[in-house]
DNA sequence: ATGATTATATGAATTTCATGCATTTTCGGG
DNA sequence: CCCGAAAATGCATGAAATTCATATAATCAT
């Protein structure tokens, strides 16, 4: 079995740097006697010879010379873990893997992890949109750190906190009737096409806050994945879109794009970032989500907007 | 200081593989609570969290997952190392350095050296030629293993096997007078060009055995340091040498060489491999003595030569 | 629910092992 | 040949690793 250990090697290392069992047992904080069994017991379990008598010194056997290298390879390793776990242990490194529940939130989420990274180098952001049981899932199953979500399930072990609020606008092109509207009912939606990310209606909110209640539904959907190409579609009058306000505002200065209030109070969205009570004391997650929440970052304001929404259980 | 030890490595990958205590003791030939304290203890002194309760069994932190991978990656290197020590003590590994102390040999090496890098793939082959001390020092200084030499200095500590004869022959090219001489006088030699290696005289055999002897230089001597540049001189008139038979031989199909015999009976030389008697259990170096020596290797006699010479003191 | 089952955790007892001290042996130099 | 410096040796001791017995926790089937 394993018998060959890292306190082995720095003996080896010592002695040959030293070259003498004294000395090394100086550095070492050990006597000559505690050296030279170690180093017997060394030898006697290994099978091999690894000094020579060199006079009154010693001398590196070819094996002991094999050994002197491994260690000169390995020993820096074992250092440079030690250091690593320290960081671990300190809260200054690790993995933020973060789970999105919310696709336009993405956008935001990217100028919020820039300068995140730059305050923490040490810690390694991921960020995923699949889970297989769902955002909490993934926060209890340990498969995400932080989950960026619109809709906070309180359960115990799971804190939530909002970072910011937004509304919820459709999002029309330049000849679309409605581009000047003070605002839209879901029965004008009848006949249009709404483009959507490519996600169950049920995690749409045009659908569960807008249409359904309603019980109307668009004339024709088409997914689309990326932002960008869904604005395109949307500023040539192949569709409408409901976004984010800040998110066509945003995007205002390369397409024409005109955003709608739905409904009358129009649609009020809040965004949380949920984790996991036991990480409570890990010092780069606390600081993401003060950071993630702190005002001027997101800055897009509700302050036209009347109610907030956001289930709790 | 450093607490992280090999063993702590074994233990987390061995929980991580069986995802338990019980299933890691058995492996480990320890028992369950015995792992519960290891574990435990391995946390307090690296001051991190490894492990994570995961319902009745064990998960890993991002921490323990970075020792993981660390793991994986260290133990296979103290693994290999292991059984290459075991080579070592077994004597199936090692490093040969072969000290030559004569230049011709070198031919007669190379022939040696190849079959026995077959028989023994984990030794390394290491041929010196340059020693601060001579070649008696480099073996006492374990700069060598093995030294190849026409002059066994027997001294306590010290083997010395033969290995095999040769005559020491005069060549000379296809247009020398004395290319069909039964022998050659030292006298014959005084107005000629010889080649030899760049060496002191007091090396050369042609010197101490038959020109000093009688008193007797060479016109000039050139030295080259490769015995087929030194042939190709040979064989175009530009000078003689002093070479053994077998070697003359061995080229006489690449360039026209004619061997004479250095006085009436010619002058016998033998080569011994020299080595320390405390080497005399690894078996590497006593087999390359054994094959060295065997016969029918070298296969230059010395039949037609009457005495042999070889100090010894 | 509840008990059976299968984990880990805990604490005291025990064994094992590393270390230090005292001493001897070995080696090199005057 | 003896002295100084270093390693080797043997023994005693204390710390650390391990075990045993048992408690506690979580999952599963009924």
């Amino acid at each position: 079995m394993g018998v060959l250990e890292r306190s082995h090697l720095i003996i080896i290392q010592e002695v040959a740097r030293e070259g003498s069992l004294t000395a090394a047992g100086m550095r070492l904080n050990l006597t000559q006697p505690a050296l030279s069994h170690a180093i017997r017991k060394i030898e006697n379990q290994l099978g091999v010879k690894i000094w020579r008598r060199e006079g009154r010194s010693l001398a590196l056997t070819q094996a002991g010379e094999w050994l002197l290298s491994l260690a000169n390879r390995l020993l820096p390793q074992f250092e440079l873990a030690e250091s690593r776990l320290e960081q671990f242990g300190n809260g200054e490194r690790g993995a933020l893997r973060i789970g999105m529940e919310c696709h336009p939130c993405y956008q935001w989420l990217l100028k919020v992890v820039s300068p995140y990274l730059e305050r923490w180098p040490k810690v390694d952001v991921d960020v995923r949109q699949k889970f297989q049981f769902g955002g909490i899932g993934a926060l209890f199953s340990n498969e995400i750190d932080v989950l960026v979500t619109p809709d906070p399930l309180y359960k115990p072990g799971l804190k939530f906190t909002p970072v910011f609020d937004y509304e919820l606008v459709l999002v029309v092109g330049p000849e679309h009737p409605l581009r000047d509207a003070r605002f839209v009912v879901p029965e004008q939606l009848a006949g249009e096409t709404l483009i959507t990310y490519p996600v169950p209606s049920e995690r749409l909110d045009i659908y569960t806050q807008f249409l359904q209640p309603a019980g109307i539904g668009p004339r024709q959907q088409k997914q689309i994945e990326t932002t960008d190409i869904m604005l395109v579609m949307v500023a040539h009058g192949r569709g409408v879109a409901a976004l984010p306000r800040w998110l066509a505002e945003e995007y205002a200065d390369r397409f024409e794009l005109y955003p709608v209030k739905l409904g009358r109070k129009g649609i009020a969205k809040q965004i949380f970032l949920g984790r996991r009570e036991t990480d409570e004391e890990i010092h780069y997650l606390r600081d993401f989500i003060a950071f993630a929440a702190s005002p001027g970052l997101a800055g897009q304001g509700v302050a036209d907007v009347e109610s907030r929404a956001g289930r709790s259980g």
